[in-house]
DNA sequence: TGATGCGTTGCAATATCTGCAACGACCATT
DNA sequence: AATGGTCGTTGCAGATATTGCAACGCATCA
C-alpha cells in the first residue's frame, strides 16, 4: 500500500539470504542506487540492518532483538513455559511450544532434551509445515476451506521416504489429526525422528498452538514414544485451561 | 532520510510493547489514523506485523524468522557452535556466545547447562551491557574515544551490590579487561550467579564475539568457575584461529 | 433507537520520493 | 605514477506517491 516501506522492507528478506552489496539491492529492487541507499540508510538508522567493514549490509541486532520480545509478548508461551519444563522433567525429551500465523507455522518455545543425543532445531525456525505434528494440529484446525487453499498452496518436499507427499494427502491427514484431537510425526521430517504432539486450545475452543514431544529412534522407539501420549495431551489441556481461564477471548495466533 | 519508511519502522519498537490498536499507533506516531492504517497494512503484508483477533497490532511471525535466518548467517556462530558444544560437555554448565553492534550487545547462541539450576537468557536478549563479562570484553577492544563515548551514554542500573555503578568504574574495568585479555561477572547481574569469559578475535586482531561460562553460585564455587579460565581461553583461541583462517578480513560485526 | 467509538475509503493538495548526472574515493592494472 | 573501472555518495528538478481531511459503515452500548 505504501510504495516506499514496501520497497524498504523487502530488502529484508533479500539480505536474509546474506550480505549484499548496495548495486546489488538496487538491483535486486529494481529501483536505482540512490534510492536504494536512501532505503538502506534508514533501515540502518532503525538497526535493522547493519553495515559491515567491508561495507556491505546485512541484517541487524534490533532485528534480532526486536523478534525477541515478540516472542516475549506471546501469553500462550509463557503460560506454558513451567508447563514444558515439567514434562521435559518427566520425560527427558525435547518439547516444543509452536503456534501458526498466517502461512508460517514456527517454534517459540522449547526444553532441550536432557539426552545427548538431540534434535536439531531452533526457537523462531518455521518448522516444516507439511510433516511436523504440530504443524497439522494448528492447520487441522483452520475452516475446511481455508484448509484446504492452505494445503493446495503448500510445497511437499520428500524429507525422507514418509513425507506427506501432496495436498490430497495431507487434507486426509488433517481430517484424522483434526477428529482424534492429536497428532504424530513418525519420520516424516527426518528418518530418524519420531514427535507427538497435542493441541492447546483457548476459551472459545480454537487451537491457538500446539507442543510437542521428539525423540530420535535410538533414544526410544516409536511406540514407547507413543505411551508418552497421554500425558502429553494432559499437559497440553492443563495449559488450555490456564490460557482460556487468563484471557477473555481475545489474543494471539489464530 | 525517508519519512515515510522512517514513521512505518518507528511502529515496530512500539509493538513490541505490546498489542496496540489503530488509534494507539496513530497517536504514538504523531500522524493521521489513515496514515497509520496504511503503514500498518504494508507492515502487514510483510509480516512483520500480525492483527490478533480483536483487532489489535502486533509484532508478527516473520519478524521472528527473519531474525532467526539473521543470525544463521552470523559466520562467527556457525564456527564457534561446535566448539560451545564441546566445552559444554566438559564443563557442564551454561556456554554463551555474544557480539556487539552498535549499542547492544547480543547473545547469538547458548549451549544450556546440564544441572538442573539454569540461568536465565535467551538468544536474541541484548545482555546486561555494564554487567556481563562478555559485554566487557566486547567494549574493551573499542578505541580509547568510543569506549568512553559509549560508557558515557549508558545507563548503570544496580543489579546488585556489585554492578558496575557508574561511567567511571565500567572505564577502569573495561581498562583491566583490556590488558588481562579475560572477564568476569561475579554476582554483578544476578547475585548468586558468575560468568567467566573470553574474547574471539578476528585476523586483524580486533574483539568479533565473545563467550562466557556461567554458573551459579549454588553449583560451583566462584574459585571454582575461575579455574576453568584457561579451558575457556584455550577454546576461545581455537575458534579464533578458525574465524580468521577462513575469513580474509571482513565480515561480522564490529 | 440514538449515540459514541473505531476502522475504513476517496479525494485534492502538496510534500516527498525518485532517477539522473556528476563527483569523489578507492582499487587494480599497466 | 597514471589510467580506467567500480562503487558509494550528493544536489536537484520533475513527477508521483503520501498525507490529512471529511464522510461513511459498522459495531457496541445506553
Amino acid at each position: 500500500m505504501s510504495q516506499t516501506v514496501d520497497r524498504a522492507l523487502s530488502i529484508l528478506p533479500l539480505l536474509a539470504e546474506g550480505p549484499a552489496d548496495l548495486g546489488g539491492v538496487a538491483e535486486r529492487l529494481g529501483v536505482h542506487k540512490s534510492t536504494a541507499l536512501r532505503l538502506l540508510r534508514t533501515l540502518h538508522e532503525h538497526g535493522l540492518v547493519y553495515r559491515q567493514s567491508d561495507q556491505r549490509y546485512r541484517l541487524g541486532a534490533r532485528l534480532i532483538s526486536l523478534a525477541q520480545e515478540a516472542m516475549e509478548n506471546l501469553d500462550v508461551r509463557e503460560i506454558a513455559h513451567p508447563h514444558l519444563v515439567r514434562l521435559n522433567e518427566q520425560v527427558g525429551h525435547t518439547v516444543h511450544l509452536a503456534v501458526h500465523e498466517e502461512d508460517e507455522v514456527l517454534y517459540i518455545d522449547k526444553v532441550e532434551s536432557r539426552y545427548p543425543v538431540r534434535m536439531y532445531s531452533r526457537i523462531g525456525k518455521p518448522v516444516a509445515i507439511t510433516v511436523a505434528a504440530v504443524a497439522k494440529l494448528l492447520l487441522a484446525d483452520l475452516p475446511e476451506n481455508e484448509r484446504r487453499s492452505v494445503a493446495e498452496q503448500l510445497d511437499y518436499p520428500m524429507y525422507t521416504a514418509r513425507s506427506t507427499p501432496n495436498a490430497d494427502g495431507f487434507l486426509k491427514e488433517l481430517a484424522k489429526v483434526r477428529e482424534q484431537g492429536w497428532a504424530t510425526d513418525l519420520g516424516g521430517h527426518e528418518e530418524s525422528i519420531n514427535c507427538v504432539a497435542a493441541p492447546i486450545r483457548g476459551a472459545d475452543g480454537r487451537v491457538v498452538a500446539a507442543m510437542s514431544v521428539s525423540a530420535p529412534n535410538v533414544v526410544v522407539t516409536a511406540e514407547e514414544l507413543l505411551t508418552l501420549l497421554p500425558l502429553v495431551r494432559r499437559t497440553a489441556d492443563a495449559i488450555s485451561g490456564e490460557y482460556s481461564g487468563r484471557t477473555p477471548v481475545k489474543e494471539v495466533t489464530a
